[in-house]
DNA sequence: CGGTATGATTTACT
DNA sequence: AGTAAATCATACCG
């Protein structure tokens, strides 16, 4: 039936005790297939956890309610086969009829279940569509890996991810900044001059304490220069392409 | 309120 | 798979 391919779906009535795998699929699923998942998911994790948990203890509790009431009714038939006879066949009757409500109960369960995790599901996407800005750290953060890579800022993958853990936001809000920030600023140099010389200063200076640092340490390496290109805006272009 | 900045999404290309 | 470019939708600010 409906209810349950759904539930199956979504991860809630699957494996029992599966752990987060379960859920992490179903998130990747809801999410259609971009499989980003990482931080903001987590919450969504775990309230459809939750809602797996309460959906299995009350399904146990309602078959543990229906066993007894089986077994109840089944006592009673037992006691009236004293004054009259019952046969089998009423016997099952009786059993059907029971378990026919508790199935009915139990689809109201599925059912309310399902409601809950369509709420959490379109809570979860309002809240991925509404934008908010990074933070002021994070921008800044970004900004001067931008700035100090200007000739070629295409972080690598380990690269995006200690971006997104040092910003606290995901690995693909760093590709979108970067994917964003590339046009923009390719886009418009002019207009990014101030923060370029900006960002391109801040990072003289911090590699300045660099260099100050490494020759207190007696450590006379040649400084390395940390790949800023100069300040000449060089637009990067990907190997080969032309702007 | 209107204009701009900005993060996300979509489309197409390689 | 990763990106450019266009576009969407919202946030932010005067």
């Amino acid at each position: 039936m409906r209810l349950d391919n759904m539930l199956l779906a979504e991860g809630v009535s699957g494996p029992e005790k599966g752990g987060g795998s379960a859920a992490a699929a179903a998130a990747a699923a809801a999410s259609g297939g971009s499989s980003d998942n990482s931080i903001e998911h987590s919450d969504y994790r775990a309230k459809l956890t939750q809602i797996r948990q309460i959906y299995h203890t009350e399904l146990e509790k309602y078959e543990q309610a229906c066993n007894e009431f089986t077994t109840h009714v089944m006592n009673l038939l037992r006691e009236q086969s004293r004054t009259r006879p019952i046969s089998p066949k009423e016997i099952e009757r009786m059993v059907g009829i029971i378990h026919r409500k508790f199935s009915s109960i139990q689809m109201q369960l599925k059912q309310s279940t399902c409601e809950a995790v369509m709420i959490l599901r379109s809570r979860f996407l309002d809240a991925r569509r509404k934008r908010r800005n990074f933070s002021k750290q994070a921008t800044e953060i970004l900004n001067e890996y931008f700035y100090s890579h200007l000739s070629n800022p295409y972080p690598s993958e380990e690269a995006k991810e200690e971006l997104a853990k040092k910003c606290s936001i995901t690995v693909s809000q760093v590709s979108n900044w970067f994917g964003n920030k590339r046009i923009r600023y390719k886009k418009n140099i002019g207009k990014f001059q101030e923060e370029a010389n900006l960002y391109a200063a801040k990072t003289a200076v911090t590699a300045a304490h660099a260099v100050a640092a490494a020759v207190q340490n007696n450590q006379t390496n040649s400084p390395t220069t940390p790949n800023s290109g100069g300040y000449p805006p060089s637009c990067y272009q990907s190997d080969g392409r032309l702007q």
